[in-house]
DNA sequence: CTTAACATACGAAAATAATCGTATTAATAT
DNA sequence: ATATTAATACGATTATTTTCGTATGTTAAG
């Protein structure tokens, strides 16, 4: 099993950039950072930097503008912080996190739809 | 509306044992977090007194003992927790988070049984 | 060619969080 | 009464994360 790597919240805040927009220059997201706040492109920089040393990016060094892209999928790493989650804040109990994530949801009937196939599914599974 | 003070991580860890065992000392608190990890004694009242200074908790002096409480409810706190986490690593899509919750969850049919009257009761409230 | 704009590298400061040592005081036991 | 144990207070150290300044090299424009 490979170590889990997980991301600070700027190294977060990064990789989400790199997964919805793709590979990607520090220029590039260095500005779509500072659509929502104010950060200096060599603060962006250097946290990418770090983020090569720790393994959770790769970048292409061509060209003279380096290409970063996020080693983990979303998927993963979402999962990885969910567990970690749920054990900080819910002591372990997913179930408990998800009564609650739904009390908080605005009721839209597609997806509660959606919902109960998956439901259905983990009961047939569980016959 | 007040002033959301999110815990840290150690914090958070403090809480929970308020929570679960309610009011307590500094020593009853430092006891349970060693059952998990080496903690000092003073460490552990360190954090409980900044909790103090910025209002987490509230303590009774009376005694030579300081007996601690916290102030915001676990529930409160949680939905905080989880609106920020949603925001941070789901990106805003609290159904995403659902999903994947649900999947990661050893299927108990119980728990789904439960679960489907909630999806349920939103439905009808949907209408 | 020289200047301006733009890129990386990297050390160091600033901000935040966690840990602990020491002083002091209070309670308890011998 | 004296020594031991146990409590709070609080400054200082350490660790981690974030931010930025400066050096230096590269490309593009005038």
């Amino acid at each position: 099993m490979k170590k889990k790597n997980t991301p600070t919240e700027s190294e977060l805040e990064i990789l989400q950039i790199l997964w919805q927009h793709g590979a990607s220059s520090v220029r590039t997201v260095n500005e779509i950072l500072n659509e929502n706040r104010e950060v200096g492109y060599t603060t962006t920089l250097k946290i990418m930097q770090i983020m090569t040393d720790k393994g959770m990016v790769i970048r292409d060094t061509g060209q003279r503008t380096h290409i970063y892209e996020a080693v983990a999928q979303e998927n993963d790493t979402q999962k990885t912080l969910l567990d970690s989650f749920v054990e900080k804040t819910y002591r372990g109990s997913t179930m408990r996190l998800i009564m609650q994530a739904l009390g908080q949801q605005e009721t839209n009937s597609k997806e509660l739809e959606e919902l109960k196939k998956i439901i259905d599914q983990l009961e047939k599974k569980n016959k």
